[in-house]
DNA sequence: TTGCCGCGTTGATCAGGATCAAGCCCCCCT
DNA sequence: AGGGGGGCTTGATCCTGATCAACGCGGCAA
């Protein structure tokens, strides 16, 4: 279920504003822009929770909004004609979604988790990073951001055995993890956001073989898997050496 | 050998002059400049024609340097401490290359044939970009089109098969190739850029791999192998059929 | 001429990960 | 309580691509 509600206007909004507080942390696109153009936006976007699954673009059909992501995780995939199936990208808050200056986009962005989007017309940011270098500037950083992301999967993906491929993988989701807990109980925990099948799709690997790593991880003490989601990792150093780089 | 030369003021130059062929038709970063700013890179960059294997860029050291390719190819790759190394990214005329506002940029780059280069200072770059925002949306029209490159990358290092993934370089060198003839002699003729080796850090397989590919490509009379690295494909559709996607 | 080296091919064998198959756990629905 | 489905694990077997090894070819230097 998806809930549309437009962000409330910065000075009066009674809650904590999480576009307001991206503004304050300059992050996300709010973090450029002028007072006008937030103003604009903060009347034309709209704060939005959706479930997993949710498809927020679409390499099909072309799609008219970008998001925000506030909270949450978003996937970006491929798909080949027969099926097969390769996410290229993770998007954490409060990182851009979307693909300007390009019709359609070629893939297709998913909420992974439960994720607090805030969502705007193509063509209000298209205009607005016409007016503003600023903006373009950060979506320029991110853009490149994305694309040193993108060339460490690759590297991840040609070279590394299916032991270095999860451990690559647990080690990024380590470390984007806000409440990565400390040492309390020893080592690391964190909740995993995508479920077997996604990181086999991630990893380029099966879902067979994305189970048996994570136990033979386990069988070195490298990670404790405390639930099916939920890690940890006594010592950050041993998952380190466990990623190949 | 590497030859650097200044590059020849644009109205005085004698000889046909790739950085202006370049502005004229709106490509590389001249393409963006205004008239101040050209008459500075002009001043300030150097024509360079490196061999094959000069390296551009450098994860270990720092680089002080960016550069568009006029002519040529680049690969761009990335290395573990083994020495399992995988190509990312393979940058074409009239591509830029370099990591602006990134003091380092993680991976090497690497001329693969014989290129023609306009080199010039990073922080003149940097500098211009803060002055040109024409400049910054040009190289974030690169940065996004790189970014859509190393994805379908990723499609094919994670779930294609070696055929596939062979059939999809074939089909990416022949678009890029310049003087790919037409259908004189049965079809479309072109020159493989990259030995077998470097096909193979870029597909995530081995050498031998790639070799018997090519062969059963040729067996099925999809290419047909004039030389070692000539290329001829009777019908594109046949090879485009192979490739997955 | 000889020898060597870089590049590419081909053959034989190996092994890492895919595939096929079964079963567990948990939650939800009836 | 029963049934079903999604998510995950584990076992057995298969197969694609890696590895190991040998060889051909052409260029080049001694």
């Amino acid at each position: 279920m998806m809930k549309l509600v437009p962000i409330a206007p910065l000075d009066t909004d009674p809650v904590p504003d999480l576009c307001r507080a991206c503004k304050a942390r300059n992050r996300g696109i709010c973090g450029a822009l002028n007072a006008s153009q937030l103003s604009e936006l903060t009347r034309r976007a709209h704060r939005q929770v959706v479930e997993p699954g949710k498809t927020l673009l679409d390499a099909e059909q072309p799609t008219s909004n970008y998001s925000n992501v506030l909270a949450g995780v978003v996937k970006l995939s491929k798909m080949l004609p027969d099926g097969r199936q390769q996410i290229v990208g993770l998007q954490f808050a409060p990182d851009f979604v979307g693909r300007p200056f390009s019709p359609e986009s070629s893939l297709k962005a998913e909420a992974v988790t439960s994720t607090v989007l805030c969502t705007f017309p193509r063509q209000l940011l298209e205009r607005m990073i016409s007016e503003s270098p600023e903006l373009e500037h950060k979506l320029y950083l991110q853009a490149l951001d994305e694309l040193d992301d993108a060339r460490d999967l690759l590297l991840t993906l040609g070279r590394k055995t299916a032991r270095e491929r999860v451990a690559t993988f647990l080690l990024m989701i380590a470390r984007h993890s806000p409440h990565a807990d400390g040492n309390d109980e020893g080592g690391t925990g964190f909740e995993l956001p995508l479920t077997r099948a996604e990181i086999a799709d991630f990893l380029g690997l099966t879902i067979e073989t994305v189970s048996r790593q994570l136990t033979k991880l386990k069988g070195s003490d490298v990670i404790r898997v405390e639930q099916n989601r939920r890690i940890r990792v006594p010592d950050m150093e041993l998952l380190e050496a466990e990623t190949g780089d």
